[in-house]
DNA sequence: TGAGTAAAGGTGCAAATGACTAGAACAGAT
DNA sequence: ATCTGTTCTAGTCATTTGCACCTTTACTCA
């Protein structure tokens, strides 16, 4: 009997930054798509699809994103590659999978559907397949990788706020930070830089509005080949 | 046209610490194999190879390990998923890379031979794919990861004196390190404890013996799946 | 017994961090 | 125009951390 290599997938988990009442603090939440084949027909699952003979593995993350949820991440990284024989029923699948992050107004734009909806990522329904731990641990790696890099920046827009900002690293971190210190440690980095713009609109003093300096990257991943 | 998947492999970066010279400071070197097909016939690669149908994609970086150089590593994990489109010529292969490190006796044990050779990690020749990308990243990780976690106990045996622990953190992150600092860093941690035996021979005071702590992982790796 | 060597222990400075206080600037309401 | 509440902004101070350097101890070998 000849034995078959296991089929191949790609997976991404998704985050983005969500605030569900005016004053209540801003949450992680992420996309998933309801499957109609079984197994696991009618659970809900990360988006994700087959590898196509020309695209690389990034490309087919961000294309089957793309497809299945309309989006287009700010930050996209390799996660982890599961493997274990049993993660399928049936058949032997390996899920190579991606973790990402995408802007606020971008995931407004992408419209919900029947067939597409976000979950808060500290409260997600059971998962087809092995998906809940998947996302657990794309958590770990973001929060993770949020005390030691600058992906913060991904969450948000071209220019923010120093407030806005710490609400990301807030959110994530799942603990208040002092403003002041936030502050200073914000402007002892050269990878911010303060505008002369400022946000009006509030009932309050101005803030100023800030911008990601472009010449940094988000991340240091090291030696990786760009694809 | 039926678009078929993927080829899929794993191989393995495993490190070793070596001396040369009595007096030279130790290495990184890692062995690498032979290969006898094409493409890229007669140049050295990674160890690798296919993952069975029962296996897990751990297991089977294990495995072929084994199988073509006898090394069993003391750490493993696995590095990335490397799957451009023409990294091999003619197919299409996703390679999941583990990388590991093993100990110096067990490194000693396992023979060279014709088609298996350590070579030194900073002066590599020209490998088959992009297993020369590969090991710069690997060694990138080893390099990050030393820094904030406890592997460096893996290139040791059971029980160690603090120089020889030194010596690895030197020989890995390529600098030297201030002795009295480095003392105090390794007692303010609980991941490793003095022993009362000492090691005798050298030509001046005799060093205590340190063991580690096993109730420690040599690394938090966060909530990954067992497998 | 003395010389040589590395382990072991200690001291002091500088930078980073965390908790806290206080004033300045603005929008909106009175 | 003045008041009020909120947030930005600046600064202090004590604690911790990292790092450089120095001294003492204990052993082996000649």
């Amino acid at each position: 009997m000849l034995s078959t290599s296991p089929q191949l997938a790609v997976s991404t988990v998704i985050f983005a930054l969500r605030k569900t009442g005016a004053e209540s603090p801003a949450t992680l939440w992420l996309p998933l798509v309801r499957r109609i084949r079984e197994p696991f027909g009618g659970r809900w699952a990360l988006p994700g699809g087959p590898i196509r003979a020309s695209e690389s593995l990034a490309d087919a993350a961000g294309r089957n994103l793309l497809e299945t949820t309309a989006l287009t991440p700010q930050y996209l990284e390799q996660l982890y590659a599961f493997g274990t024989v049993e993660r399928s029923p049936g058949t032997r699948v390996v899920s190579i999978v991606y973790w990402a992050l995408v802007e606020a107004e971008e995931a407004e734009r992408a419209a919900e559907g029947e067939n597409v909806r976000w979950f808060p990522a500290d409260d997600l329904p059971e998962l087809a397949f092995d998906h809940n731990a998947i996302v657990d641990y794309a958590l770990w790696r973001l929060r993770n990788k949020m005390e030691y890099s600058r992906i913060a920046h991904a969450f948000l827009g071209e220019m923010f706020t120093l407030a806005q900002l710490r609400e990301v690293y807030e959110a994530v971190l799942g603990r208040p930070l002092d403003p002041a210190n936030f502050r200073r440690q914000i402007e002892a980095t050269k990878s911010i830089v303060a505008t002369e713009e400022r946000q009006s609109g509030g009932r309050h003093r101005p803030p100023r509005l800030f911008r990601y300096n472009e010449s940094f990257d988000l991340a240091d991943n090291g030696p990786l080949p760009h694809a």
